[in-house]
DNA sequence: CGGGGCATGTAACCTGTTACATGATTAG
DNA sequence: CTAATCATGTAACAGGTTACATGCCCCG
């Protein structure tokens, strides 16, 4: 589980409330992680909790921005977790499931389905390889800036892997309903 | 959420009990779903509550096999389902947050970490190419055949990927470690 | 006939999602 | 001053994981 590390990266960068992070999440963090602003706050509760965060001191809670940041804790967590042995990821694609179960009981409206996402898909690699141009455009020098770019060109390379795997889809879907026909 | 309709996909293919469905998670639909057999036990229980599956009637229960077969319902919803619109998959590996803590507080150990799991998914890869080789060697004709290799070869990409994403990530964090020393 | 392994199942817990509620701020 | 919006939070639930329990079968 990847959360509460993401949550204290993006707190090292700088001290931020949860609307802030949710905000990073959709904009930035997005590409390789995702959480819904419940999340976010249940999770920095726990944080808090552990000691590993603070919350500037606010009498109110409700309604009113409530900006956390990084302990030395929480900083030494961060280092401990990175390192640490996990299991192997695999790919869990609701395509592929779908992919193997018209090959069961086929032939279905699949296609449609997979042009409507493929075109969604495209926009968001598109968006990516403008985050690309405008963050990353020199040649990088810093190991920071080198470690950030590789995990941006990971999400364009999925998103392209994507797009490759329904674009061969399609393909069978069509030539083989026009067979059926 | 795939999961009910991979195991009506593993049923349209042959009747099969509960650990039958485990072994086959392991084996062979591994590459795109995994689930444990806690998980397919209480599905098939919900499966069959629904009026999908039947199991052939069987007065014990623990301790001897429960054979489930899918019913024309069944059969019906999981067409239904193979065409339903569904939200984006998100990248989502624990890998690029990784990455991102390192190069927010590194250096750590993570490149030792990068090259344990690089060994695991060669492994996987060269596995899934057994498959391939063992499986498909024809060039395909028939429609189903050719969107279950395609399956296979979205998993055969999907370890390669996360080769290639590892040997960067080694790349950057080698030559930027020794920079540190 | 006893012990180990296998098939099934129960329970507790955690993460992630959805729906909704409440207080503060701001625009008009 | 009111309505819309924002920030935070509560509640309920579904999916996924881990630990463990129970009963059958088979092998020695």
């Amino acid at each position: 589980m990847s959360l509460p590390h993401a949550l204290l990266t993006a707190l090292v960068e700088r001290p931020s409330s949860g609307s802030d992070l949710a905000a990073r999440f959709d904009k930035t963090i997005g590409y390789f992680w995702r959480a819904t602003h419940q999340q976010i706050y249940r999770e920095l509760a726990r944080l808090e909790a552990s000691g590993w965060i603070e919350s500037l001191p606010e009498e109110t809670t409700r309604g009113r921005k409530r900006a956390y940041k990084i302990l030395p804790a929480g900083r030494k967590e961060l280092k401990r977790w990175i390192a640490e042995q996990e299991d192997l990821p695999f790919l869990r694609d609701d395509l592929m499931v779908r992919l193997w179960a018209e090959a069961a009981v086929g032939p279905t409206k699949l296609d449609k389905e997979i042009e409507r996402r493929l075109k969604l898909h495209t926009e968001r690699l598109e968006t990516y390889r403008k985050y690309e141009s405008r963050d990353y455009a020199d040649a990088p020098t810093e190991r920071d800036v080198a470690l950030r770019h590789l995990v941006l060109k990971c999400g364009i390379r999925y998103e392209s892997y994507w797009i490759q795997a329904a674009n061969e889809a399609l393909e069978i879907l069509r030539s083989s309903s026009n067979d059926h026909k």
